[in-house]
DNA sequence: TTTACTGCAAAGGGTTTGCAACATG
DNA sequence: CATGTTGCAAACCCTTTGCAGTAAA
């Protein structure tokens, strides 16, 4: 499917307002500053994170990370813990990668795979498709172990 | 570290046996159905399909499956839905595996890689070492789709 | 007979939702 | 004006825990 990049901060906010007007919903300033603080970070962060940054109740942050996760603007990431961590869509920063899980502290930082590795995966996920009735539509690949902050 | 094998029934139970008692556990009944469910089962289940089926109350499941997990014999597992799943250690069964995630139903059912692709993983993961203060331990690769019974 | 284990009921804690007021197209 | 959105509070639901009784070493 389609690739879309998105270089600087308002040529983002033109995809994301595209996206929530494809499924009948307004860009909001509540939205745009969820996007913006995700944008910002650069990394999976909880609603927790996202509410207290930015002085947001916690139910509209969860409903708005859920509606942007409806877009297709928005990713639900799992991490090591029990809370629930977002970050942009890849389709939306056009950036491909994984993530590094620390079990200690339940954080997640981004990670780029080698192209190698990304191409022995497509190869893999591609026998699979004929040899089970699971028909995969992507995958997920995390590092589990101890963060920098964790290890010291 | 050490790769233990289980083959039948009573090999397992004698390893399992040995792990709880390492940890200053008892292999108690309830335990015991428990695993047997696991390996009867053969892919992850949450501690609702296990207490149910086995007629256990729901809160002992939860706190046998921890004990069993923190004695190193059970895995918890990442679905598709919020309910954690519960398998056999890969360590216990000698068998590294990975997982298809249904995005629909939330099940998970297991597969096993092709051997380039974990060496592939390997060797990303021993590079990944040097290059930041993360430490890996272990590394989990999901396929998200949709099942066969949710596809037809 | 000491220590671990069980089962019930109640509490925890992240996430979701009902509802009335508000804002936006 | 019609519809989507917000914020508070309460509900939800999976999971954990307190406690009194039971079983195992």
């Amino acid at each position: 499917m389609g690739q879309v990049e998105a270089d600087s901060g308002d040529g983002l906010d033109d995809l994301v307002a595209a996206r929530l007007r494809h499924v009948g919903q307004r860009y909001t300033t509540g939205r745009r500053v969820l996007i913006e603080a995700l944008a910002a970070l650069g990394r999976p962060a909880t609603a927790d994170d996202l509410a207290a940054e930015r002085r947001l109740p916690l139910s509209t942050t969860y409903r708005n990370l859920a509606t942007l996760e409806r877009a297709g603007v928005v990713n639900r990431v799992i991490g090591g813990d029990d809370h629930a961590r977002f970050e942009l869509a890849e389709e939306l920063t056009g950036r491909h990668h994984h993530h590094l899980v620390c079990l200690t502290c339940g954080s997640v930082e981004d990670f780029d795979a080698p192209a190698q590795l990304e191409q022995g995966l497509a190869r893999a996920i591609g026998q699979l498709t004929t040899a089970s009735g699971f028909r995969p539509e992507t995958h997920r690949l995390d590092l589990l172990g101890t963060c920098a902050a964790c290890a010291s």
